[in-house]
DNA sequence: CATCGAGTTCAAAAAAAATTGAACTATAGG
DNA sequence: CCTATAGTTCAATTTTTTTTGAACTCGATG
């Protein structure tokens, strides 16, 4: 037997503060449309002391291990965390960054922008058929709301670097 | 036969700037985590110069009455639209409002600040938490970082009205 | 250089979200 | 009042998204 005194730390389950703050995060990158996984990996490393490997994540959170790749490889995109070294030599480590900044930041260049890149060329489009559909009057309305469109966009990629700037420490 | 040579114009299909106009607004909505069919719905009004009844958009979308109805209900609290007279006096018809910063400050005030809200208050639970788990270096770990959880939640809400403040006219 | 196991991938399954449609409510017109 | 129809609601269905888990890759180790 090895059920010491002392038990195997690593493999126990959530504590109350660690599983509300798992639920919190988890909950809250739903409003940006992620799903629940990534929140709760996230959540478990950002209220944990030391660096956890995959396994952890696994164990601690019951998620598959597929769950847990997965939603690493997106958070690794985003530069959410820290791979560092841990108590097990063949595994690697995951550490939170907390920079709001940085989250948010990741955020930007790995969703949105991509997204609004895509809405320019489609408003480009947008441009090359104002002409082709109904009377002058039509064609002016359609010009007008195109050009309001681009507007928007453009609205929409100044807003960016100024969130960014609020965030920066 | 009432098939003359002026095609029924309320009923006729989507020409190509609108089916454009309504699924790059169907696409948009997704980044805020709404359905496909509130962006055709608020698109289609976006590009339309009349005014559109709720059969109009069933007809025009192929979609649903239910769908019709929910998508409005909910743009609705947005403000995204105004309601006005038109051809059949028994109908509502909507027209767009296209004010991003109506659109935004619609989201912002039915979406977002209702997350905020619950953040804060299960913030505040967890500050009942911490003191309940570990050594004292532990509890000193716990309590930063739930300070940080605090100020993360204050620069959002800092941020909100500065956004709107940009997307002002 | 064969084995072990950490981590990845992706088709299938499960879960969640959106949409439908039929029953319902409300209101205007006769 | 009665009827017709615009619009709402919500349980059932469909669609989409997320998760799983087994097969796989890759690199370290004996």
């Amino acid at each position: 037997m090895q059920d010491n005194a002392v038990p195997d730390d690593e493999s126990k389950s959530l504590v109350e503060i660690e599983k509300q703050v798992v639920s919190l995060f988890a909950d809250g990158v739903r409003v940006a449309g992620l799903p629940r996984s990534i929140g709760e990996i996230y959540g478990l490393l950002f209220i944990s002391r030391e660096p956890l490997s995959l396994d952890d994540l696994v164990k601690r959170l019951g998620i598959s291990k597929g769950s847990a790749s997965q939603g690493l490889k997106f958070l690794r995109t985003l530069g959410a965390f820290r791979e560092v070294a841990g108590p097990d030599a063949r595994r690697t480590y995951f550490e939170a960054d907390i920079k709001l900044k940085k989250l948010v930041g990741g955020f930007i260049r790995e969703q949105l922008r991509p997204h609004l890149d895509s809405g320019k060329d489609r408003i480009k489009v947008l441009e090359t058929e104002v002409m082709k559909e109904g009377d002058a009057a039509q064609q002016a309305f359609y010009e007008e709301r195109v050009k309001k469109l681009e507007r928007w966009l453009k609205q929409a990629k100044l807003l960016m670097p100024l969130v960014q700037r609020v965030l920066g420490e």
